[in-house]
RNA sequence: GCGGAUGUAGCGAAGUGGUCAAACGUGCUGGCUUCAGGAGCCAGUUGCUUAGUGCAUUCGCAGGUUCGAAUCCUGCCAUCCGCACCA
């Protein structure tokens, strides 16, 4: 077979149909499937964009078959740093690249098969998409929250930007792995702060991986606790304290501030001490944010030569600097006490006095929660009654309240780059900070600039700087700064319901039918960044009046990356394997065969030959297979295969377990080889199940079969669950188990003898009994005819009986159904069983009851017992 | 330190209380077929043993619950990921 003539073949007819075109109204349930949409990097795509993609059409193609309407669709994150970069270094124009970049993207996944819905296709590039990121910029600036401020931010050197606390991995930029530097620079702000709590509470609705849903909660950092003002000696100043720890309050023998605290330099000026303070601050804060923050870092102080006063002791305290106090976090201020390693070890330094209030219920120090002392009328009391209780004393002596703080900062959006979506913003001498009407947008960006490598080239593009107010039009200077491309990410996938809408982001009512986002798929590392931003603005809008809904992406699933000699594909270390190479190679239905069958889906694999060599060879078989002499009938036990194939594999898929479900399919092939009646109706059913595995050889059998129209719009095939007397289908499964013993013991040891295969079975029966008693008594409503057979049987190894092990089950006796039925009912269920039986294993049956052993141990051991034998 | 996961043949990976631990794939060993093969078929791949059956051991380690545990509980150990001087 030529596998990639075919895959053209049939890419070709789906295009030429529109087959995977999505309506937007139908009687059909919605399924929104989403995959991360991926960013045009002109390297082309590698095999872990196609795991990734081939996971989601899997999905997809199965969702359709099943009856739902779905929406599949794709598009392009196609604003960012690297075509900026390659514009600086190549001379290539951003746009140029970028669209080069898309154009290339697109022809591949066009070649992987994958059944997106094109039309819907957006790029965040364009104009028609950026205008309603300035949309929401100026609707969030209304509402305040979009906000300027200057503030320490993260400055890479390498990118010449800004970046988000979420972008700066272990201090390095999380594109470029450069040293962040710390910066004080006027920057516009989103205030996701204002959604902390919702932002976490609603993380235990989401179906995600629990890793992810715990990263959330990490990041967005909650912790209770206590804010207590300590009052500066001689002055009415308060310094504001975050504590979760209240309980040790009267252990509290100094303070110790952030030398970058604004507090700081009003509380020494005019000091005596005031230019040393200076000096100290000046080193600290100079040395790196992430320097500093290192965990060995030596710890560093001042004392300031002012005091406080605890408000849980009157006694006056130090008040010092250090550099282990972070200002970003609680209050910039810590209260230093004896139940603190840090604390203890900068006293110890600073020869600085301690008091411990705290012991465990057997005398011994602790500074977990333990038992107060030394702490006034809180003494005795334990820290978990203490906290509230000192939270109470301290709010009626106006000295502090109960306080919640976050980790989470305020999502940093300005980006001092070209390539990106213009912040709609005009600075007008008379009306201060204004943004740009809806009218007036988009704010396009100016093709025509300098790539200089050296500062925002739109910074330096006068035309674009000098405008009009939008107010009084008076001369007015523009914002320069372009959006993080997070921002575009934020919302993309309600743009797929509208995509080519002019007047709106996005159609109300579309969006109000297909979100949101039923299946979502994409990689870990958007775990606290694309991912909660989306949430963010989804939150957001909401409150805007725009949406109806909390969170986008209800289920959420994270592939495992692709690794070729055990790391992760990369351009650096030259191990990528691209789909090129592999569609020349193998085809691509073989290669998206291998890598959903290696590993669950959610594991990393390797990229082996070897491996793919399995797949080769299955799909070699199923040719075999297909070309088959085909008759009416088909062999029975191929028939109950199929059917019991047809439950797996739904089964299998719905829950994500593509892998199983190939294993489920390999072993039907196998069944088919060894079988000579196989009608054409059960190939058309196998070619149903494989079609979201393999579409376009799915597609080439389905049309060897003589079979019209597409295997992809079919109705995914149905199991045959007939209803059985649950009584019928354990005798059933017993005898089941009884023929394959047969078969074992007569083809293996070529016994003739009943008796001895009663030995046999009887051993092996005794650990069966308990399993099919106990089920039996919990599904089966009138078990008594199978019951008794079982309790008949003796257990001859052990000496025990099944009425021996029965009650020990079931204490409640009277869950043991009366035994009305007599032998010859008996007999009549094992008949049935055995017409069942018949037709499931398409042999003969028979039932046999033993006379005349010759064996006297046996005799014993299986009075009268009905067994089957096969032939 | 906090949080999340994972631990089963040489490797990848199934099995999550009971029919059988190791399906399926790959690798390795032997045999058959072939001019040849990076092709196909058959057998083997924890140990002892058999003409065939069988017996013992085994799912990171140690306990516990159960008639029965890879699976449930407790405690350790190892590896991976995220956060971290977070007060």
């Amino acid at each position: 077979m030529d596998h990639r003539a075919i895959a053209a073949k049939w890419q070709e007819k789906w295009s030429k149909l529109n087959l995977f075109r999505t309506k937007d109204k139908s009687k059909k349930p919605k399924f929104y499937n989403l995959e991360m949409f991926p960013y045009p990097s002109g390297y082309g795509l590698h095999m872990g964009h196609v795991r990734n993609f081939s996971i989601g059409d899997t999905v997809a193609r199965y969702k359709r078959m099943r009856g739902f309407n779905v929406l599949y669709p794709m598009g392009f994150d196609a604003f960012g740093l690297p075509a900026e970069n390659a514009a600086i270094k190549d001379k290539i124009h951003p746009k140029e690249y970028t669209e080069k970049a898309m154009e290339g993207l697109r022809k591949s996944l066009k070649r992987v098969g994958l059944s997106y819905d094109w039309k819907r296709e957006l790029a965040t590039c364009h104009p028609e998409y950026y205008k309603w990121n300035q949309y929401f910029f100026t609707k969030f600036f209304e509402k305040g929250l979009a906000y300027k401020k200057k503030a320490p931010i993260n400055w890479c050197p390498s990118c010449g930007t800004v970046l988000a606390n979420e972008q700066v991995v272990d201090g390095k930029c999380w594109r470029c792995e450069g040293k962040v530097e710390v910066k004080e620079l006027e920057q516009w702000f989103f205030k996701i702060t204002d959604y902390a709590e919702e932002l976490l509470k609603d993380v235990e609705k989401l179906a995600w991986p629990d890793r992810i849903k715990a990263m959330q909660r990490n990041w967005i950092g909650k912790s209770e606790g206590t804010t207590v003002q300590f009052k500066v000696a001689e002055t009415n100043k308060l310094l504001p304290v975050f504590t979760t720890r209240v309980d040790t309050l009267f252990s509290v023998t100094f303070l110790v501030i952030a030398p970058e605290h604004p507090l700081v330099a009003e509380l020494i000026r005019g000091a005596q001490k005031e230019k040393e303070v200076q000096d100290f601050v000046r080193r600290v804060v100079l040395e790196e944010k992430f320097d500093r923050a290192a965990q060995d870092k030596e710890k560093e102080g001042l004392f300031l030569g002012k005091y406080a006063i605890n408000p849980g002791t009157n006694e006056k305290i130090p008040i010092w600097i250090a550099n282990f106090v972070l200002m970003d976090y609680g209050t910039g201020i810590v209260m230093a006490d004896a139940h603190d390693a840090r604390d203890r070890l900068f006293a110890k330094k600073y020869n600085l006095p301690l008091k411990k209030v705290l012991k465990s219920e057997d005398g011994q120090d602790t500074d977990e929660y333990g038992i107060l002392y030394n702490s006034g009328e809180f003494s005795g009391l334990r820290s978990e009654e203490a906290i509230p209780k000192i939270q109470e004393w301290i709010k009626s002596k106006g000295a502090g309240e109960r306080t919640v703080n976050y980790k989470l900062r305020d999502w940093l959006v300005s980006r001092q780059r070209y390539w990106g979506t213009p912040i709609p913003i005009v600075y007008c001498q008379k009306c201060g900070t204004v943004s740009v009407p809806e009218k007036e947008l988009p704010v396009k960006l100016p093709e025509q600039v300098e790539f200089t490598g050296k500062g925002n080239p739109l910074a330096n593009t006068l035309s674009f700087v000098n405008t009009k107010c939008p107010n009084c039009k008076s001369p007015a200077k523009r914002e320069t700064d372009t959006m993080d491309t997070f921002v575009d990410s934020s919302w993309y996938y309600l743009r797929y319901c509208s995509p080519r809408n002019k007047k709106v982001a996005f159609d109300a009512e579309k969006v109000k039918y297909w979100l949101p986002v039923d299946q979502y798929i994409g990689g870990a590392e958007h775990a606290v960044l694309h991912l909660l931003y989306a949430r963010f603005f989804t939150k957001a809008l909401r409150d805007l009046g725009m949406l109806n809904f909390d969170e986008p992406f209800t289920a959420l699933f994270n592939q495992g990356m692709v690794l070729k000699n055990g790391e992760k594909m990369s351009k650096s270390k030259g191990n990528i394997v691209s789909q090129e190479e592999v569609e020349q190679k193998c085809g691509i239905d073989i290669a998206r065969l291998f890598m959903l069958f290696v590993a669950g889906p959610g594991k990393d694999i390797e990229w082996t030959e070897e491996g793919v060599q399995g797949s080769v060879r299955f799909m070699q078989r199923l040719e075999c297979v297909f070309e088959k002499p085909r008759g009416e009938k088909t062999d029975k036990v191929v028939e109950s295969l199929l059917n019991s194939l047809v439950k797996k594999v739904t089964l299998c898929i719905e829950s994500f377990e593509l892998n199983k479900a190939i294993v489920e399919l390999m072993a039907f092939a196998d069944a088919l080889e060894k079988r000579e009646l196989i009608s054409a109706k059960v190939l058309e059913v196998y070619a149903l199940l494989l079609a979201p595995f393999i579409p376009h050889i799915a597609e080439e059998f389905w049309e060897k079969l003589g079979k019209k129209r597409f295997v992809c719009t079919q109705k995914w095939p149905k199991a045959n669950d007939k209803k059985i007397n649950p009584a019928l289908e354990y005798a059933e499964k017993i005898i089941a188990l009884f023929v394959k013993d047969v078969q074992d013991v007569m083809t293996l040891a070529k016994v003739q003898k009943l008796s001895e295969i009663s030995l046999f079975v009887a051993q092996k029966w005794k650990h069966r009994l308990y399993a099919q008693v106990k089920k039996l008594l919990d599904s089966t409503r009138n078990p008594g005819e199978i019951l008794k057979a079982l309790m008949q049987t003796p257990l001859r190894k052990q000496g025990e009986t099944v009425t021996k092990i029965v009650p020990k089950l079931v204490q409640d006796e009277s869950r043991i159904p009366e035994f009305v039925l007599g032998q010859r009912k008996e007999l009549q269920i094992f008949e049935q069983a055995k017409q069942r039986l018949e037709k499931l294993f398409g042999c003969t049956v028979r039932i046999i009851k033993e006379q005349d052993s010759n064996e006297p141990k046996a005799k014993q051991a299986m009075p009268g017992k009905p067994a089957i034998l096969v032939k």
